[in-house]
DNA sequence: TGATTTTATAGACACCTGGTCTAAAATCAT
DNA sequence: ATGATTTTAGACCAGGTGTCTATAAAATCA
């Protein structure tokens, strides 16, 4: 429990209590909450902060007592997803009770999971974003950039693993693989979203690991 | 041709021939291309139709007189968008005087030339509008759905060619590779888009052919 | 030719939504 | 009380979509 006799703060006190369930205490945590909600259904541009504060229980006012904007409030709920995702790989990614490869299958078995508990009307929010980035503010770019290769460093790790384990043919390189691996990915989130299935995040892993255990070969040469 | 026979109306005809490519005074095709500029750039709940308006130098009232909303525009953009991409697509793949992965490749160089032209701004707009299905009227969904479907059916006609030719092996799916072409593809478009590099093109088409000529192998069992 | 009918252009305007900001409310400290 | 601090209410304004009325253009009918 927190502190059960809680010093009253200063101030006007807020509207409703925030101390129910996992946002304690918090109009500004509920904020981020709800906008994680909203943007990875909705992305950035076309969510109106209305919506997301209804959702949050919290009066419009307030939203510029907690934010300096509504783009200051995207990157603050983009670097949360970016924390939240980012422990949920390591989370798998460095499980040493399995081999590194089913490591992998374990996040895609988690990642679809959750898509389908919210009936494939979320996607992934650095995808959502980046589809809209022309219409954003440019620090976003480089942020959704830097987070991108924040999960490949984190999935090449344990691809690199694999190689050593014997599960990737051993010229291959982890980085370019993990890499490839981001890209197909935001695809198929994509994909799933709109045909409501967990299909295409399927035969976008099949197609993943297929390529791994065998030498490369050439390409048709132009 | 058109109908030969018609009764001649009164009134002023109307500038239904919109055969030609071109602007000529047509101020539908003037929208739709105007229209396709903006909607591969920004999507299409963000972008204004003013925007469009003043690109195609329409003026508002014209726009209503030729297209029911901004919705019914939107899938007018997306149909004609379809066409020329399949129409793209069929020049490259039924290109008898290469080899078929060469085809494929030879599509690739075009897109990414496309992307390079407009200095990555413009995506594929099925992929954007795809990302904003949530928000789009019901009917875009399916629309989306069967385009992409479209596209897989050509590629695969054109894999199954490669298959025969000795350049995929016997026992692949040539329906499912070319599902998961389309997958990674739109990934692909998003990500060179925000990096604004024609890299990630690469990266996803080198990894989708280095797996088709191997035979099938297993995956880590779950 | 002039009247009539249909098509196309023109842009102002109504209406709504959404992001922003200022002033005030509610409480604690002195 | 007075002042400091935190939160909120609601006004404001910019921008977006869709509508409305007026007008020009192009063809046929009388």
């Amino acid at each position: 429990m927190t502190n059960p006799t809680i010093a009253r703060r200063r101030g006007r006190p807020p509207k409703t209590d925030y101390s129910v369930g996992a946002t304690q205490g918090d109009a500004r945590a509920a904020l981020i909450a709800s906008g994680l909600e909203t943007l990875t259904e909705h992305g950035f541009l076309s969510a109106g902060l209305d919506g997301m504060l209804k959702r949050a229980g919290v009066p419009k006012g307030s939203f510029y007592h907690y934010f300096a904007s509504k783009e200051a409030f995207g990157q603050a709920v983009l670097e949360r997803y970016a924390r939240y995702f980012a422990d949920k790989l390591d989370r798998h990614l460095q499980d040493d009770s399995r081999p590194p490869l089913e490591r992998v299958q374990a996040f895609v078995d988690d990642a679809k999971a959750g898509m389908a508990r919210h009936d494939y009307r979320r996607g992934c929010l650095v995808g959502n974003l980046g589809q809209e980035a022309a219409g954003l503010p440019p620090d976003y770019r480089e942020r959704l950039i830097a987070t991108l290769a924040d999960w490949q460093r984190r999935l090449a790790a344990c691809l690199e693993e694999a190689r050593h384990h014997g599960d990737i043919a051993s010229d291959r390189d982890t980085d370019r693989l993990a890499e490839a691996f981001w890209i197909g990915w935001e695809g198929a989130i994509m994909r799933a979203r709109l045909e409501r299935s967990p299909r295409p995040i399927d035969v976008f892993t099949d197609s993943f690991f297929s390529g791994l255990d065998t030498q490369r070969q050439g390409r048709p040469s132009p």
